[in-house]
DNA sequence: ACGATGCTTCGGTTAGGATCGAAGTATGAA
DNA sequence: TTCATACTTCGATCCTAACCGAAGCATCGT
């Protein structure tokens, strides 16, 4: 009578209309806050949160902690794969959301993330640093390169004060706005204060936002091209 | 911002115990009457009913009046597909109904997949196929070849009236026990009951398994030898 | 140190639906 | 006709879980 794996389970999880709006929106691929959910699923953030931890006990869900954030993203690419086949058997009674992004754009582009740069310049950089071998990605982990170490002690980073700190030297953080990796850890700071030092940028006095120079954008801009 | 379709009216529908336990009866293939569903899913035949109206509403389930019975099976291949890919993640994830029991090596080895042959055989046999260069496979995507349409021409398969039909000839289908592509499609189906024609195998009165005659193993064996 | 923000936990209410007994309908058999 | 079988509908019970207010915890920003 009984065979096989038991499907009722995940049919439970996703069966729940707000849990579903919720998977819905994480089916971008991008990592949502707890908050962020809690609209998506048209609901208050403490009975989100125990959706949440229920689609996570199920294995549906993993959280990243960040801050105050808390992060979810579907758990694997096998998640998003199984819903999209029950989304092409749903196909045409659409529950539609509408669901307003982060607004100000000056933030999105660059901002202060805690001490070192966020937003869009802030992956721009370290997209641009892992293309030209100067840091290697292993997952969430980064590590500075012997390549990376000359170029950045050329530019006036002093890579051997920062190695010997206790601070760990490149950090993967968690960008909001864009939903990608920047850099963080003594380098990221390191590298903030050097592009502020250099008149590159400054810091806005209402704002977490950095704002850059027209020449200082051109610098930027040169030193971390696009990677594509 | 406009996302996909609802699932969670599907998730609801699978989600309940008793109507996953019917689905999961009926991806054996065979048409079963509102009764013996009830069994499958340890209900009394009234709540059943219930359940089966729900799923027929649902558009998971086409029923079929026959006399005083009323035989039941899937809608359309699609339900199957969809329901074997919630299982391929809900056997990876220890969704388990039950320890391994005895009944579960015989599914693992060979049983039905709505209309076609799963389990490591029917992923052997795909394997064999794609090695020998009867099937061509792009991804997910099959193909027969010409070689192919030969080869199975001269085992008893209609490979003329398959391609004339509006079923896709070739469709891979993921294999919850295996984790592995095995052949779906027209021409699934029709191997399967080519087999089952030749008495090479039987389908089983309470299980999805399908048991070969010695005979029929050798003959089977032969026929799609290992790969690798 | 302090308040603000993001999230979780607790407690109590409420609604939906799963369940089954009993009664009703349809079909087949004697 | 009469009874038996297969299934559905009705009615009532009961239980789960979704929900939110309030309070608690953790972290950030100043």
């Amino acid at each position: 009578m009984k065979e096989g794996p038991d499907i009722s389970q995940i049919g439970a999880l996703i069966g729940d209309p707000a849990r579903a709006n919720m998977l819905t929106a994480l089916m971008g691929g991008k990592a949502l806050t707890a908050t962020e959910l809690a609209a998506a699923g048209g609901i208050t953030v403490q009975t989100a949160s125990t959706h949440l931890a229920k689609l996570e006990a199920g294995n549906l869900l993993v959280q990243r902690k960040q801050g105050r954030h808390r992060y979810f993203t579907l758990a694997d690419e096998s998640v998003g794969k199984f819903l999209e086949s029950i989304m092409g058997f749903a196909a045409g009674r659409g529950h539609l959301r509408h669901k307003p992004g982060p607004k100000e754009p000056a933030l999105r582009k660059a901002r202060i993330c805690y001490d070192h740069l966020a937003g869009d310049y802030g992956v721009r950089m370290l997209d641009s640093l892992i293309a030209r071998g100067a840091i290697d990605a292993f997952g969430d982990d980064l590590a500075l390169t012997e390549t990376g170490e000359s170029e950045l002690t050329c530019i006036g980073i002093d890579v051997q004060a920062l190695k010997s700190s206790r601070r760990p030297l490149c950090r993967s953080c968690l960008d909001w706005s864009e939903r990608r990796a920047h850099l963080a850890g003594g380098l990221g700071k390191a590298l903030l204060s050097n592009f502020l030092d250099k008149g590159w940028a400054r810091r806005t006095a209402e704002s977490r936002s950095v704002v850059f120079s027209p020449e200082g954008e051109r610098q930027f801009l040169a030193l971390f091209p696009a990677t594509k």
